[in-house]
DNA sequence: CGCCGAGTTGAACTGAATCAAGAAACGTGG
DNA sequence: CCACGTTTCTTGATTCAGTTCAACTCGGCG
C-alpha cells in the first residue's frame, strides 16, 4: 500500500537539526480514519493541518441544493486544512472526509505558527506551502474561467493521473464543476476522437 | 481622489519600530502608471509586489482564443503580484495593467522575503497577506463551482460595491466568467425582479 | 455635429444540466 | 464462492443557461 511519512517529508524539506522541532513532530497524534468518517464538518473551526500518511481524503462544500463541490483531493504526502477557518478562527464552510481508510497526522495549527516563529527554516517551509497552495488555487480559477469541461478534464488527467484510478468518476466530475453524466460523455467523446486519429 | 498609502497601511498592520524596516519602506520606488500601461506581461518573471496608492489595476490572463479573464482587480490599498511567478521564479502567464491612471509602490519580492526573515512582526503580516489571498481564491473557486451567473454577480456586488461603479461592465463579466451580453441580461432580469417585488 | 466605444436587445445555437432508465462493478453476508 | 443489494457509470431525450453573432441605442467627446 502507498504510504508517506510526515517526518521524512519534513526532514527532506526543512533543516531539522533543532532538537525542539524534532520532538514536536514526533509527539504528533497519528490517527486512523475509516472511509466515510470526518475530520472537519461545516460549522466547526478548523484546528489542525492534516497530513495524509496513507489513504485519501476529500475536502469539499455542500451547496443549498445539496450538491457537493470538491475543492481538493488529498492522497498520501499531501496536507489539507481550511486555512480560512484556521487562520481567521471562523466556522468552516467545508468538510474533510476520508475517501479510503486513512492514516492521518494531525498538526495543531497554533503549533505550526509557533514553529514558524522559532525556526527560520520551518518558516521558509511553511511559506513555500502557502505559495504552493496559492499557485494551485490560482491556476484552477484560471482554468474554470477559460476552459471547457473537456479541457478541464484533460488538465486533471495530466496533473493527477494517479487520482483518476482511485477516485470515483462522480467526484472527479464534482471537482471539475460538471455533472457525472457530462463527464461520462466527455470521456466517450475523447475515446472516439482518439480512435479516429489512428 | 481616492488614495491609499503603503507606509500608513504598514504601520497600522505591522509593528514598525525597527529603523531598518522604516528605511526599506521609505526608499521604495513609487511610480506613475498611465491607463493601459503594463506592470507585468505574460512571459515576464514577476519581480515585484505592487501596492496601489491611487487608481486601479487589473490582473488577468488571455487564453488561446484571445479572450481575457480577470483574476483580480486592485484598487487603492490593495496588493497585486503573481506569486507563482515571483516565488517559483517562473515566467508569468498573466498581465498586470492599469485600468485608470495610477500611482503604484513597487516592492522587490526578495526584499519582502528578507524583511520577513529579519522581523517577526513583518513575517506575521506577510503571513496574513498570504492567508487572505488563499481565502479569496478558495471562496471564488467554491462560487465558480456552485453558483449561477446571477448568484456570482450578486456576490460580486456584495463584496466589491465600489468597483461596480469604476469598472466597465465588460470586465466585470470577464471576472465572473461570463460574456458581457450575459451580464447585461442578468442585470435586466434582476431589475425586473426587483420591480415585481414592490 | 458625427463618430466611437460601451451597453443592450434579439434570434439562433450549443454545451452542459436534468430526468429517467438500464448496465456494469463492487462489497458484504450467507 | 455465489447471490444480492447498492453504488457507479452509461445512454437517451429533453430542457435550459449562457454563447454567439448581428443590429441597434445611447452618452461622451473631439
Amino acid at each position: 500500500m502507498n504510504s508517506s511519512n510526515l517526518k521524512t517529508f519534513l526532514t527532506s524539506n526543512v533543516d531539522m537539526d533543532e532538537q525542539i522541532i524534532r520532538e514536536h513532530i514526533e509527539n504528533l497524534k497519528k490517527i486512523q480514519v475509516k472511509k466515510g468518517n470526518f475530520l472537519l464538518r461545516q460549522g466547526d473551526v478548523c484546528k489542525h493541518s492534516f497530513f495524509v500518511e496513507e489513504g485519501l481524503l476529500k475536502y469539499y462544500s455542500i451547496d443549498e441544493k445539496g450538491k457537493q463541490h470538491i475543492l481538493q483531493f488529498a492522497p498520501e504526502g499531501w496536507f489539507v486544512v481550511d486555512r480560512e477557518s484556521a487562520f481567521f478562527n471562523q466556522p468552516s464552510q467545508y468538510f474533510i472526509e476520508a475517501l479510503e481508510d486513512s492514516v492521518v497526522t494531525m498538526i495543531d495549527v497554533d503549533m505550526f505558527a509557533s514553529l514558524s516563529l522559532h525556526n527560520q527554516s520551518f518558516a521558509l517551509f511553511n511559506n513555500k506551502l502557502l505559495h504552493n497552495h496559492i499557485r494551485h488555487l490560482q491556476n484552477r480559477i484560471n482554468l474554470l474561467l477559460s476552459a471547457t469541461a473537456e479541457e478541464r478534464y484533460l488538465d486533471f488527467i495530466r496533473i493527477y493521473p494517479d487520482l483518476l484510478l482511485r477516485v470515483p468518476q462522480t467526484l472527479v466530475a464534482s471537482y471539475l464543476g460538471i455533472t457525472p453524466e457530462s463527464l461520462s460523455r466527455v470521456r466517450k467523446d475523447l475515446a472516439t476522437k482518439k480512435h479516429q486519429k489512428q
